[in-house]
DNA sequence: CCATAACCTGAATCTAGGTTCATTATATAG
DNA sequence: CTATATAATGAACCTAGATTCAGGTTATGG
């Protein structure tokens, strides 16, 4: 492997309007947005995507990493915010708000992945990220806040049916009905 | 409207095949399926699919078409059932567990219904369907099972976010949330 | 049995979109 | 300021898949 030289840097200006641009498409057009769309939001041709990523997938890929990333340290602050004390079901709930706001960003980020059969999810997710969401579920039950059978697994069930694509209010209920049948029966809201 | 005249008898059986084939077809490949796909495995050219759909759109609609009837079929025999003097926290759970598992089929159909922005789910919701949800879920309420504030909304998130290309220990996951999330607290069985 | 309208076939056509690469432009080491 | 390795450009190429249609079949009324 020999070390990666600088980019130069236009190329680096470049590469991340590309990438930019890629997830902005995405986001407004599904994972099959053609990359000419891609290359003419950041203002390049289409040769120039092509130097920088070997393939469309290996672009979206890219896309799908840095939502995953996001992800992953927003649970790691969460995490660690209630190790300093805070209230886990509370943090439990503002990461899946937030996740569900922003960082899984949309349907589209959600078709991506699918359609790269998402072998990334499971290099996050059984790293770092998985790690994170350990602690905040097991604190979570210890609390007596959430559901004392609730897993990772369940996690990835936010991110596999999160209706991204539906209107706010639809969000919403969604996400009022994922939550509620996540609390341990006893701290559930009288609706 | 010159009265459709009836069809010529292998008309109508390739009709028939082409269907089968399409759903069959969709379900094991995604909306994506080439029209070939779908000729071979109807065992048909593909004009013949051309001569009773004017496009690959109706074809897929069609197939749609058919198994948004299949659902509202089931949620007016339920109705049916619990004015009977069923359950209708039961008949609800079965309802949803059928959709699950046999009738929204699949992320394909799932994706199909997006792809074509599924103007099909209003007009048949809007109908038949919709009014024997209402009876199910006004029945659940008054018998004091449902929680109070569900309505007739919340069924879209079962079809909207049902992770039906998920393996079927996290399809059963997702349905304990979603079902417990949907109980009048009181209700909830002690997890 | 025929006539003929209905049907079916499948090669050919058309198009969108991914990918390549010869040519031209530009950053930057020295 | 130059030389030259890096980059960018975008027209051309290629493929998959939707759609068409000229020509061959077949069901069926009479």
């Amino acid at each position: 492997m020999p070390d990666e030289r600088p980019l130069r840097a236009d190329a680096a200006r470049n590469r991340a309007k590309i990438l930019e641009a890629a997830n902005r498409q995405i986001i407004a057009r599904g994972p099959e947005v053609p990359m000419e769309a891609i290359a003419e939001d950041a203002g390049v041709a289409v040769g120039t995507l092509y130097r920088h990523f070997p393939t469309k997938d290996a672009l979206v890929a890219a896309v799908l990493y840095a939502h995953f990333e996001e992800m992953t340290l927003g649970a790691e602050a969460a995490a660690d915010r209630i190790d300093a004390g805070g209230s886990a079901l509370d943090e439990f709930t503002a990461l899946f708000r937030f996740i569900l706001e922003n960082a899984a960003g949309n349907q589209a980020v959600k078709a991506a992945a699918r359609s790269l059969g998402a072998p990334m999810d499971e290099d996050l997710l059984r790293g770092r990220g998985v790690r994170a969401l350990e602690r905040i579920i097991a604190a979570g039950i210890s609390q007596g806040d959430l559901r004392a059978d609730m897993t990772i697994d369940d996690c990835h069930l936010f991110f596999a049916t999160a209706p991204i694509d539906q209107p706010a209010a639809v969000r919403e209920r969604w996400f009022t009905l994922m939550m509620d049948g996540s609390r341990a029966p006893a701290a559930r809201p009288a609706q």
